[in-house]
DNA sequence: ATATAGCACTCTAAGTGTTAGAGTGCTAAT
DNA sequence: ATTAGCACTCTAACACTTAGAGTGCTATAT
């Protein structure tokens, strides 16, 4: 009959293939495509198609008298080439707002609730880093001598974090001497992200020569305090129970690799500071994952900015057949949302 | 033919359907009862025994040819009555050293690390809750203007919890009046709990009459910063991946509802809260519970305590059928090495 | 050349029937 | 009071059957 472009068809098909797959969890056949277009093709035509999409290794037969379920290929090309982004309703838009910006100034129970939003919303887990302190930019630091032999530290940054610790010295230290270098210290290290402060103090270091060099090391030494600097690298998780409802963890032990996979925080904290290094989203789908016990999930990440610089990363996770297109909407939506909130709260 | 006391002989055989079915998960017959007594009695015996026992609804047949199953209430009689003190092997205790006390001085990753302790042990949900804030005893404060409109807060506690928090003010304050206030403060607020020092004040505001009050006034007013006596209600949460290895989790329904309360925070906080207003352990078998999403579940609580003062909880949550004795002395241990390892930090 | 109808073929999921075995309760004997 | 013996019950596992969903191929129509 009419003409159509093989490959736009074939597109077409693959993406009927993978939104019918995504929506029903079951093998789809060539009927259920030939009706989702309105019988303007024949189911035998789809056939043909399919059989054309399978040795691509877009799809595959679990047997032989299956429907077809798209590969990791096949989803990939779906989403790099196929996806078109889908809106948030307006009630789920209402929901992820309530979740983040009521939840006080307290950012622990912003997290825990940015968490929540992303898995109440896309139906998968949802995983959030706190924002790495050594993106932040340093705005003020403060010490307190505590007793003789503690030192109490307290640095601020421009994002309104505040990040403290004790310190065990050895040596007095005078109130005059501690607050020359507050002094200092404050004036010096304005603007600069609490990752480059060591390496910027140690060549400030290498530089000087004279007297001021006692007090510059002294200053430095005192900045080393243990965990001052250490990364909060909490992970807030949530949605293990609803992800259970998806067939495809219908085996407990396929349920258990996956919460084995969430539980392992060195494994995720990687893969998200690794994705953070390039702002926006990330989709890790199947094998693509390092990780094999979650070969049949897929990961998005996102990054989550304040003030335009990318200070951390959450991410969703759920089985490849998850809604590709709702997850990134989700996901760019609550970054920009947490930013938001992130930025007021500084 | 020997006689023997039919009250001790019944419980012990309860006791020993009670191990054997937490052991196996398997209904218990009596022949394997009567092989665990080494035959000393017989199986015949033991049946009639245990008719007696499930008209005492101690036990119950899941069906007709089925061996028994212990009842909650089975369960909460063996728990108060028969249950003997288990030690931990050298091994056990080495593993829960490792993680308690070389965690470094970071109380997010030691609180990760007792949860990981409990489930990885006892193979059951470990849950800890962090020092309530309100128990700890005031040691020092400390504030400073940030900018015109913004002071910090910090309050550092006996046990070495710093607790921070920003405010916004309208009326500027002198750096004089806020060092009369820090220094007031500190003076005045030793030694008294977080959670009294504000009724503490309002006391003491109302007996004051003359110029003092004014001082005073200010003093308390600033101490309301929002979000400073704020309890910081984290619950660490570890194990829902080593939960579903229990065969009562082998319905994928069944996990999804223990995961659900899991995740409960409000759920979990209430009862925690409410167990540890007596120290020590607290159990709360199947039915017993609330909540009604974790009927085939037991709770097992744990307070634990700094300087002799309970600041904190923990628990384990998992099928009825879990080891009692063990996650009792487990909980036990943590929860002692736990407190010793905050007092260290201190 | 492309699309489709028809048909034989394949495989699964669900239902049925059968059976081995684990466990019981009762009764009679010790 | 205890136990051996026995008939009875129920489940879990296995084999067998069948309906139906889906395919690939081939011949036909456009």
């Amino acid at each position: 009959m009419k003409h159509v472009d093989t490959e736009s068809r074939r597109n077409s098909i693959l993406g009927a293939i993978v939104e019918s797959y995504v929506d029903t969890a079951t093998p789809v056949g060539s009927r259920a495509i030939s009706q989702r277009f309105r019988h303007s093709i024949s189911p035998a035509t789809i056939r043909n198609v399919m059989s054309d999409l399978e040795e691509m290794e877009l799809i595959m037969q679990p047997h032989t008298s299956a429907g077809r379920v798209p590969t990791d290929k096949g989803y990939r090309f779906y989403v790099d080439s196929l996806l078109e982004p889908k809106h948030l309703t307006k009630e789920e838009e209402s929901v992820i707002n309530k979740l983040i910006h009521s939840a006080g100034n307290d950012i622990d129970y912003i997290m825990q609730n940015v968490s929540k939003a992303i898995s109440v919303i896309t139906n998968v887990v949802g995983i959030v880093l706190t924002p790495r302190l050594k993106r932040s930019i340093f705005k003020h630091i403060e010490f307190f001598n505590m007793d003789d032999s503690k030192i109490l530290a307290v640095i601020v940054t421009t994002s309104g974090f505040i990040k403290n610790s004790i310190m065990d010295i050895e040596e007095r230290i005078t109130k005059q001497e501690l607050g020359r270098i507050t002094e200092f210290l404050n004036s010096e290290l304005e603007g600069i992200s609490l990752g480059e402060i060591k390496s910027y103090l140690t060549r400030k270091l290498l530089e000087e020569r004279d007297s001021f060099y006692t007090f510059l090391k002294r200053a430095t030494d005192i900045l080393s305090i243990p965990g001052l600097f250490k990364a909060d690298d909490h992970l807030y998780f949530e949605g293990a129970a609803c992800i259970m409802s998806h067939p495809e963890f219908a085996d407990i032990r396929k349920a258990r690799l996956f919460l084995r996979a969430c539980e392992d925080k060195k494994g995720l904290l990687n893969l998200l500071n690794e994705d953070m290094e390039l702002d926006g989203i990330k989709i890790h789908i199947g094998k693509e994952n390092i990780d094999s016990e979650i070969y049949n999930c897929s990961v998005v990440t996102s990054s989550y900015k304040i003030n335009d610089v990318v200070v951390g990363a959450m991410a969703a996770i759920g089985p490849t057949r998850m809604e590709y297109g709702k997850v990134i909407s989700v996901l760019k939506y609550i970054s920009h949302e947490l930013g938001k909130e992130l930025e007021d709260l500084g």
